[in-house]
RNA sequence: GGAGAGAUGUCUGAGUGGUUGAAGGAGCACGCCUGGAAAGCGUGUGUGUCUUAACGGGCACCGAGGGUUCGAAUCCCUCUCUCUCCGCCA
């Protein structure tokens, strides 16, 4: 959510920043395009209200006093009673007033880094760097490389519950774990993250603090007769863990690492990806979050993305960060980095992680604060990157590690995870 | 799922209609005292929002949302969550 007195007092640079994005973000029909008049008219409003409500209080007080020493007041309680239905009705616009300007910016975009590149499309983002080799060989696609092995199944995936689901067998569905304990294991022992377990589920407010609602309702999974989604990242619960609470700024940066199953109704892309299991409704992830100072709520994101190309290099899985130029960035993100593996049987660089930072938009959607000695409190500076999309893992592992024999080498880190596995055959 | 109890500030814990943003205690901060500390004493110690150049002021908040009333932490309704017992269950 952006900030409201720096709506007011810097909404031309606001509004700069938000075009860059893209021009429908501050159309007049836009959120943004309604949010200056609302905002006009729930001052006025609360203004109204209140300044009626001081009256009331003056002299409800009174009558108490004047009761208590037994004195008449009734002249008192006979003004009072129009008063007070007036309170009421304008308690009750200004109430409306303030719901309407409240929601209106939870669909406001955040504002971008002033760093991030322009562009008008996913071709505009910036390459930064690459690690690593690619192989030029003619290499298959992963789901015949995994069919072939006996090792993914799409029919058992798709006759159990649809397209975009995928069962693994024997060495995958154990490569599959390995990973994850892997990518758990490096973060906490080596990169000093906390691990958390967390709900899979959550509930409306939780998924409004890190801004996946109200706007993005269509893309994910709600159950039946409850007000409760299923998460589409672990970001959701694990910056949420936070939700209504005040930090001492000496506790941060807090820095969570959770592995969760991720659900996405991917309703935007149909048509997209639809063979293999690089897009799957339903896939593992293990997720860094941090909960950090404004100071720092840039600077750590070098940092987060770095944990994440630890895990890809660990892997001999070949990558490149790519800055997300402005017309790609997420909703909610300030800045991102994208990691892209590169995947041989497309001969292209497919993401593999998405890391951001969130500035104090999620902390002051979620309540979450912090305060340093002294000081007011104020809204907590986010970030979080995946490390890694399991399944894409997998994937980037089958496709790089194939040997033309259709066996797949497994990386020496991973090894010990699948009891001495040295290839799948 | 059934029955009952409960939800108050950092914590504990009063408060069943009026000057209560909220007693008392603890904690914390500062000061006094001390060679230093403890104890003791004193003072202070919420959040949001609107307004103001600022000082300050207004309003709201006692789980959430409605209602009754001139006035609600206190009365009524709905919901959420927690605890206990029963049921079910990995």
């Amino acid at each position: 959510m952006i900030d409201r007195q720096a709506f007011r007092r810097s909404f031309e640079t606001m509004q700069a920043d938000l075009a860059r994005r893209n021009a429908d973000v501050i159309a007049p029909e836009s959120a943004w395009g309604r949010a200056r008049a609302l905002d006009i008219k729930q001052r006025d409003l609360k203004v109204q209200a209140e300044a009626l409500q001081a009256e009331r209080n003056r002299v409800s007080k009174l009558i108490g006093q004047k009761k208590g020493k037994g004195d008449d007041a009734s002249t008192e309680l006979a003004a009072m009673g129009e008063v007070s239905r007036q309170v009421k009705a304008l308690e009750t616009q200004a109430k409306e007033a303030e719901a309407k300007f409240s929601a209106v910016l939870l669909e406001i975009p955040n504002p971008l880094h002033a760093s991030v590149p322009d562009g008008n499309s996913e071709d505009d983002n910036v390459e930064i760097r690459r690690w690593g080799e690619i192989r030029s060989d003619n290499v298959p696609a992963h789901w015949d490389i995994g069919t072939d092995l006996g090792i993914l199944d799409f029919e058992a995936g798709a006759t159990l519950a649809g397209s975009r689901f995928t069962v693994l067998r024997g060495a995958a569905a154990r490569l599959e774990r390995a990973l994850m304990q892997f990518m758990l294991n490096t973060h906490v022992d080596q990169h000093g993250y906390d691990e958390v377990w967390v709900p899979a589920i959550v509930n409306r407010k939780t998924m409004t603090g890190t801004g996946q609602l109200p706007k993005f309702e269509d893309d994910l999974y709600k159950l039946e007769g409850e007000d409760a989604f299923l998460i589409p990242t672990a970001e959701v619960p694990v910056t949420n863990l936070y939700q209504d609470q005040i930090l001492d700024a000496s506790t941060l940066p807090r820095r969570h690492c959770a592995y969760t199953p991720c659900f996405r109704r991917e309703a935007g892309s149909a048509g997209r990806d639809v063979r293999g299991m690089i897009r799957q409704h339903q896939f593992d992830k293990v997720e860094l979050v941090h909960l950090t100072t404004v100071e720092r709520a840039l600077s750590d994101l070098e940092e987060l993305t770095g944990h994440a190309e630890a895990i890809l290099q660990a892997l001999e899985l070949p990558y490149r960060l790519v800055e997300l130029c402005s017309a790609d960035i997420g909703f909610s993100a300030q800045k991102t980095y994208d990691l892209e593996v590169w995947l041989p049987s497309q001969k292209c660089y497919r993401e593999i992680s998405s890391c951001s930072a969130f500035g104090q938009f999620q902390g002051r959607r979620a309540g979450i604060r912090y305060r340093e000695e002294g000081g007011k409190p104020q809204a907590v500076a986010t970030l979080n990157g995946s490390a890694l999309a399991i399944g894409r893992t997998l994937v980037a592992i089958l496709e790089n590690h194939w040997n033309a024999d259709g066996s797949v080498t497994i990386p020496a880190v991973l090894q010990p995870y699948m009891g001495g596995m040295q290839s799948i055959s």
